[in-house]
DNA sequence: TGTACATCAGTGAACGCGCGTTCACTGATGTAC
DNA sequence: TGTACATCAGTGAACGCGCGTTCACTGATGTAC
């Protein structure tokens, strides 16, 4: 048995940072060619290694993908949480707001890192479990502003009581919810989960149009329709108004 | 000056033909492997003959990947349209609901073909003109339910008149609005065209968020839930209720 | 504190593979007189 | 209707390239006594 040392040793940080700069150079390749065409001796390459040497540090091509993925889920997540956490607490819709346009941002700033994880999957390629939770951020975020929205409802701190009115979800829906609701320790009206998901989803499937092309020739100032649309999902949340 | 044969000759139609089974090649192998990873060598082994005859049929493998794109644009509107034109006239949502479902079959069962056209873009792959209108053919069927039932409406032929009350867009989007309600040549309220665009905006939003695993976990009958989504939709285009 | 051994990072060559595209060519089909 | 020429489809070899992964190796770092 041996005892962890308490200082990383230096090889042990040697190792981290080269991992580091594998992913840095990694993801540099990424940005010029997509995820179909990052290979591992190019990045070698940049790095002025053999190719053989990067598989010390990652066993093969898709588990350096997978570490991209993962690294990007935390941006982005990360992104969203800075921003969201800088509203005041009782401006629901603004907690919203700030949360999605962080979102679209990060994406439009980092195009392929998004696309990496929220365009068509790579042929071959399967998610393996590790990327479920960072995945998480984002949705999570909008379930923390819903729950305080209620709260905020009940205690009279200001969201709307208004909320808009939903047909009720049909049976098989309202299984797949309750059991989402579960999951979530979160105990709202199905109709206002299902609102959610759907929210999440409008989210990401507007930010996807955008960014591929098809919008192009309807809308020109994309920020102003985002953020026109994203008030609107967040009315029906029942986020304000 | 030649006129042009009546018959054409067995030149042309055998250039037709191959031009066919090249397309169908390359699909097939467009569902195995991914966009990225088609290749006019392998098309060209499929089909037997050398890789450099596939040059005199597509200059590029561009231009034979432009042709699955104008293909799959056509097929899924295909779909859509034969779909749509099935249901009374004048059941406004449920011909907006077999549009959607309609959509969303045809992408259930021909993914790649979807990630085409709906997925990330393939990196330096610029889509040409010649994909712009069969791209619009799904979303001019949206147009022409909403067109006829508010026909409806003035003629009292069913469509409700209770339409969703929407916040008025900004005027950044109205210009936007106004120009794409000129070229659509569809007279209504600012608010219910960006509800149009929203609307197609969610419905290949859902279907991408679907296919491409962000529901795993969350959903479970994919069909029910889709289905209550475009209900919700469809409501709050005023198509019915 | 010094030494012997084990662990690990990195090298460079090699394996086996596939790709897009070009080019000079042969032979079949189409066209003009 | 028959012949001469032009057009076109298809061949096979070649160019120049890049890829992921393995393997036997050297030399540096870490560990146990």
């Amino acid at each position: 048995v041996t005892t962890a040392p308490v200082s990383r040793s230096a090889r042990t940080r040697a190792r981290e940072e080269i991992t580091r700069e594998i992913k840095a150079a990694a993801r540099r390749q990424l940005v010029e060619l997509g995820a179909g065409d990052l290979s591992l001796r190019a990045v070698a390459r940049e790095l002025g290694m053999a190719s053989s040497a990067v598989y010390r540090y990652f066993a093969t091509r898709d588990e350096l993908l997978t570490a991209l993925i993962v690294d990007a889920y935390d941006a982005i997540g990360e992104a969203a949480e800075q921003a969201e956490s800088s509203v005041d607490r009782t401006a629901f819709l603004e907690r919203w707001l700030a949360t999605a346009t962080a979102v679209r941002s990060w994406a439009v700033e980092n195009r392929r890192e998004y696309e990496l994880i929220f365009g068509s999957p790579v042929p071959g390629y399967a998610a393996p479990q590790v990327t479920v939770d960072p995945a998480a951020r984002i949705p999570l975020l909008l379930v923390g502003i819903v729950r305080d929205s209620l709260v905020g409802t009940v205690t009279g701190t200001g969201a709307s009581r208004e909320r808009a009115r939903h047909a009720e979800p049909p049976e098989a829906v309202q299984a797949d919810l309750a059991a989402l609701g579960r999951i979530l320790e979160l105990d709202v009206p199905p109709a206002l989960l299902a609102e959610m998901l759907m929210a999440w989803t409008a989210l990401i499937g507007s930010i996807s149009f955008e960014l591929f092309g098809h919008l192009v020739g309807s809308v020109t100032d994309y920020d102003a329709y985002f953020r026109y649309q994203m008030t609107e999902v967040g009315s029906r949340l029942g986020l304000s108004r």
